[in-house]
DNA sequence: TAAAGAAAGTTTTTT
DNA sequence: ACTTTCTTTA
């Protein structure tokens, strides 16, 4: 038999032993903690007899599942086992306690149940914002629906939101009650939006006992991995399921924290051993995963958080190479060099697994063209999930119908594609009548094909023709559906399903009168696509990209396969899990190269990870940037990053880059500057930020300095020599000097006042008059700035770098001289000639942004810099 | 009604 | 830059 143990460290059997009672994991990155959940499960498995069944281990991703799945099955490779444990995600979790026992929560929902991702709900709030009369634009539909997705997760129902809503203004009176409505009409068209997975399933433990009982009898043991994650409904969740076993073992870090924004609550794993008092606390701290610099750096980022208890990782890998930095010009160059060097360690091995990390999806596309370019197969991650492309979503919504025909949103989705003569006026005529009779849309068109009143034969044909391709898919399908719906009374009687809790839908006598045999779920979805003249209509395209789209509908089939021994519930399944995929899903781990965005990459690791754009406003995000707490999520998320690599970690940052297709300068992350600099090496051919930083330390001053250059002191060139002298030292030019180089430390200092975080501790009195000063120039729009100076910059016409008797037509900053406007040129006594690309603050203290071809930008102070113009 | 062209919004992270 | 949505035209 194999040993469980011996392959641990000490603290690692603790975590495993320990199985009757709580226990609290805290695992730092890379200590093996889902070697230890595995590890554990084989454990109560093979030693102490516990029955697979009786086992739950709750992740956050169905790939984390699915890894932990086959790490257990590996160790239990000898055993015989009548069943798995169940390893399985939140929402799934749900959905499977759900499909069982919804109808015993009395909320008139039927087990046949549909869910609703994020876009499918998008569309419903949208249409009961149309239908209420409110305005999207002035709402906001997103903020909408997030508004409303928060309170749920708050555990705030209509009446309680509504009831803060009315104190409060207007606008949150307004989402008051598209929260009312989308909730009527998630309701009426028997759906569950993802917060309702969790929302229900923590009613339905709560209140039905009989319920409770059955799952806390059927769960004795339950892990929870990545529980800082975990939001209060979560919490609310596992309490339940293990009020009486109380054998709950969690594992988490708090440094790994990035859900705050979805709720997740700290507090459910700091304070664990209140929530369980007999909680046995176990840490592992030793990192079998980075090298010695990896983990140093990373703990020198996360370290600069406030909030956080603190503890030390260590590791007894080697100290490895140092954290290599490059400053590209753009993110094309970014990408380029991102390529390159994956290049370059391929020579070197061949099987090295590198991941790109960044904070956006939308950072991608640059890379997945370099990486085409450079000939390495690439695996995406996020962005356009499988599931998301419209033809799968298409199609499924087809499938939806089959088993659900009240499913407004499906049917609405696909009720015209391809198109088959439906349009928006006969539409809204539907929706309007739908209205007025209290009807789905699925039963106002049976109605409204035996009234047409003002509708047109043409349309009235089309509607027929789409209600016999439905009804034969639910004939496929199985699906009991009324010949007719139910016509004539207007009552409000939206839900023709179970009024008792039961699965309603009327009488057997199906629509042929004789039940023909069910169809396995892949003949479904073949018929989903060709009977509904989907396959031919791409077809008739012959364009490369709707060959593209048949290719992704056979491939969906395929998908289909693995669900056809199960029969009608395989179908449902199957739907379910495309609902319930995640962007981490995709993730292949034969990948050469991963592409995905920092959050995707928790848990997992590579030898070779890139984090790439680590600039100002998008590492960290500026959505973070108002929010001390928000920040140090960042800091974490930066740290989750970085703590994903084995062996080599480089950090990269552009000068530049579009946003929105606006091309706009970037200031280096201040999380580059959290690092050590003595660890790490300069890629950079020529200047950078970073040779800058290093540089600061080696100057005197540069104010006033005209011809001779004597800014650059002996020892500057090698800063190999000076690398930890640079915050120590800096400290010393305080106030005094003006240069570029300090100008560097100006900004983060700048950035962690704005913050109100203590990084401006040791400022004087008088830089804080200065930053406040210059904080109203920053004031003006640094997008119309950069306007100005890119477009002009773009116009080589020598009379566009006029001087400052004719300045650009812009509005010269309040109070400043009209000298030195965004846009015009300067000439620096060692820089050259530059372009002027913002000003900041007045008089004396007027600030110069200027960009240097060959030296890159400066921050300058006007008054000693000795600028002419040019 | 559908296709083509114009305008506007979009991007933080995700089950 | 790119995608969705609105407007115009056939």
């Amino acid at each position: 038999m194999t040993d469980f143990l011996s392959a641990l460290n000490p603290e690692q059997r603790i975590a495993v032993e320990h199985t009757e009672g709580p226990l609290l994991i805290l695992a730092g990155a890379g200590s093996g903690k889902t070697r230890v959940i595995a590890h554990r499960i084989a454990y109560l498995i093979a030693e102490k007899g516990v029955a697979p069944w009786n086992i739950l281990a709750v992740t956050f991703t169905n790939k984390a599942a699915q890894e932990m799945r086959q790490r257990v099955q590996r160790l239990l490779r000898d055993q015989e086992l009548s069943s798995a444990p169940l390893v399985s995600t939140f929402h799934s979790l749900c959905v499977r306690i759900l499909r069982q026992d919804i109808e015993k929560l009395n909320e008139k929902y039927s087990r046949t149940f549909t869910i609703y991702d994020q876009d499918d709900s998008l569309r419903l709030i949208k249409n009961c914002m149309k239908d209420l009369g409110f305005d999207e634009k002035h709402l906001g539909l997103r903020a909408t629906q997030s508004t409303i997705s928060s309170a749920k997760n708050r555990g705030e129902d209509v009446e309680e939101f509504t009831a803060h809503a009315e104190h409060v203004d207007e606008r949150r009176a307004s989402i008051a009650l598209v929260y009312e409505t989308y909730e009527e009409r998630l309701h009426a068209n028997n759906a569950l939006d993802f917060d309702d997975l969790l929302i229900k399933t923590v009613h339905l433990l709560r209140q039905v006992p009989e319920v409770r009982e059955k799952y806390n009898n059927k769960f004795r043991y339950i892990l929870v991995d990545e529980y800082q994650d975990t939001n209060s409904l979560q919490f609310a969740l596992i309490s339940l399921l293990t009020e009486k076993q109380q054998n709950i073992a969690v594992v988490g870090d708090e440094d790994q924290s990035i859900y705050k924004w979805r709720g997740a609550d700290i507090n459910n794993i700091l304070d664990f051993e209140i929530h369980f008092p007999k909680t046995r606390t176990i840490r592992l701290e030793q990192n079998y995963r980075s090298t010695q610099t990896i983990l140093d750096v990373a703990g020198a980022v996360v370290k600069r958080n406030i909030e956080r208890k603190g503890k030390s990782l260590w590791t007894s890998n080697p100290r490895g190479d140092l954290v290599r930095y490059f400053q590209a010009l753009d993110a094309e160059s970014e990408a380029r060099f991102v390529a390159a060097k994956i290049l370059e360690h391929r020579d070197e091995d061949y099987n090295l697994r590198a991941a790109v990390l960044y904070r956006t999806n939308s950072q991608s596309r640059v890379f997945e063209e370099a990486m085409r370019r450079a000939g390495l197969p690439y695996n995406i991650v996020g962005g356009f999930s499988f599931y998301e492309r419209m033809e799968v979503r298409d199609v499924i919504a087809y499938l939806k119908l089959a088993l659900n025909p009240n499913d407004s949103i499906a049917l609405q989705r696909v009720i015209n594609s391809p198109p088959r003569g439906i349009g928006k006026q006969t539409m809204e005529e539907v929706e309007r009548r739908a209205n007025d009779y209290g009807l789905s849309l699925w039963e106002t068109i049976s109605l409204v094909i035996e009234q047409p009143e003002k509708l047109s034969m043409r349309a009235v044909s089309a509607l027929r023709s789409f209600r016999r391709i439905i009804l034969r898919l639910a004939e496929l399908a199985g699906t009991d559906l009324p010949e007719r719906a139910p016509v004539g009374n207007n009552t409000q009687d939206t839900s023709f399903r179970g009024q008792e809790g039961g699965p309603a839908p009327a009488a057997p006598s199906s629509v042929s009168g004789q039940r023909s045999a069910v169809a396995i779920p892949s003949d479904i979805v073949k018929a989903a696509i060709f009977d509904t003249g989907y396959e031919n209509t791409l077809k008739s395209e012959k364009t490369d990209e709707a060959e593209a789209r048949l290719e992704n509908l056979q491939e969906l089939v395929n998908a289909a396969v693995d669900y056809d021994e199960q029969g009608i519930e395989g179908l449902r399944e199957f739907i379910d899990h495309s609902a319930l995929v995640s962007d981490a899903d995709q993730y292949k781990e034969e990948a050469v190269v991963t592409l995905m965005t920092a959050h995707s990459a928790k848990g997992l690791e590579f030898p070779l990870v890139f984090i790439v754009g680590l600039e100002d406003g998008l590492f960290p995000h500026s959505r973070s940037a108002t929010d001390a707490a928000e920040l140090e999520e960042e800091r974490r998320l930066c740290y989750v990053a970085m703590t994903r690599a084995e062996r080599f970690l480089y950090v990269t940052h552009a000068m530049k880059r579009r946003v929105y297709g606006e091309e706009l300068a970037s200031e280096p992350s201040q999380f580059l500057n959290e690092m050590p600099l003595d660890l790490i090496e300069d890629l950079t051919r020529g200047n950078s930020w970073l040779s800058f930083a290093r540089r600061s330390s080696a100057i005197d001053y540069e104010h006033g300095n005209r011809g001779s250059s004597p800014t650059v002191r002996e020892g500057a060139s090698d800063y190999a020599s000076d690398r930890s002298g640079y915050r120590k030292e800096r400290k010393k030019f305080e106030g005094k000097t003006y240069d570029s180089v300090h100008s560097i430390a100006e900004f983060f200092k700048q950035r962690a006042a704005q913050l109100g975080n203590t990084g401006g501790s040791f400022q004087s009195t008088r830089e804080r008059e200065e930053r406040n000063k210059s904080a109203r120039g920053q004031a003006r729009s640094q997008a119309d700035q950069l306007r100005r100076s890119a477009s002009s910059a773009r116009n080589d016409n020598p009379s566009d770098s006029r001087g400052p008797s004719s300045p650009l037509p812009v509005t010269p900053s309040p109070g400043g001289s009209a000298d030195f406007v965004p846009g015009s040129y300067v000439k620096h006594a060692q820089y050259g000639r530059g372009l002027v690309l913002r000003r900041e603050g007045v008089g004396d203290s007027l600030k110069l942004t200027v960009t240097f071809p060959g030296y890159g930008q400066k921050k300058l102070i006007q008054k000693y810099a000795g600028l002419e113009k040019a």
